[in-house]
DNA sequence: TATTGTTATACTCTATAACTATA
DNA sequence: TATAGTTATAGAGTATAACAATA
């Protein structure tokens, strides 16, 4: 057996995996935003959204075109989970901010992301290397289709 | 410092990489999709229906309910990517086959997943590694939340 | 009576393009 | 002229409920 035959076969089979992993991760999100009556794409907004930041921004970590996010915060406005703040050194801006009770939901989102979640069904020591596995998987930088570049 | 802080901490860490991992992994897939002119749901149908499966089943792995199967079918099917085949057992069922022209797509698919796969850049010891750790935490049954459960 | 798949409905997400207001 | 955000639009995903055909 060569080498590069067992390297290929390992990368199938993980990217098969991480396939599986991030279907159920997804369904996990889903099903506990709807627990609390948040779509997907504003828990994920609300989660992105720990210090103010302007819209493209946002746009850009979840994403998705710029155009899109005028109606996710519309929602989360109205629901009173976020506001628009205006930017004094560039009045074109609208800087992103949680309300207080933004943070409470965001909170008991997170709390209730982590129940269920299977990545914790791993004991500590596990746990520890799949942190540094994740680590290493996240610093490298986005090669030729990472983001929604044009090329 | 006690273990069970640590262990917090370090699930915390684990909970938000997840997440960035599993937000980078989706936009790899939507992304790679598109560039076959397929919809994301459109490539996971593809990519899940290696053997005839009847809808419902589809719905199951795709963690959607079996309304949305019709008109996802309806689109791959009038592309000639997928056929509905009849279930002699039971006549209520349709049997999910994949074309020709559908597998050669799926091929596409899966190869050009993974150019640009954040998770391939790891070392042959290191992917190993991801491997197993992969297999224990997709191995964990769903507990609480993990499918779209009524409870 | 229960199950498989469809249809109808209403809402959200999605990208594209044209627009406003700032810079 | 370029940029941040909005609006309009059309297509796709989403769950719910009511329905047909079959079991």
């Amino acid at each position: 057996m060569e080498t590069g035959d067992t390297r290929e076969h390992l990368s199938k089979e993980v990217i098969r995996m991480t396939f599986e992993l991030t279907v159920r991760l997804r369904a996990h999100l889903d099903h506990t935003a709807g627990r609390l009556d948040l779509t997907p794409m504003q828990a994920r907004a609300l989660f992105v959204t720990a210090e103010p930041l302007p819209m493209g921004e946002l746009a850009d970590q979840l994403h998705c075109d710029a155009s899109n996010i005028t109606g996710i915060v519309d929602r989360l406005e109205s629901r009173g989970l976020m506001e628009r703040a205006t930017d004094n050194t560039d009045r074109r801006r609208r800087n992103l901010v949680v309300t207080d009770e933004g943070r409470a939901v965001t909170e008991q989102l997170k709390a209730a992301l982590r129940d269920g979640n299977p990545v914790l069904e791993l004991d500590d020591g596990a746990l520890e290397t799949f942190h540094d596995l994740l680590s290493r998987v996240l610093a490298a930088r986005h090669t030729s289709a990472g983001s929604c570049g044009s090329a």
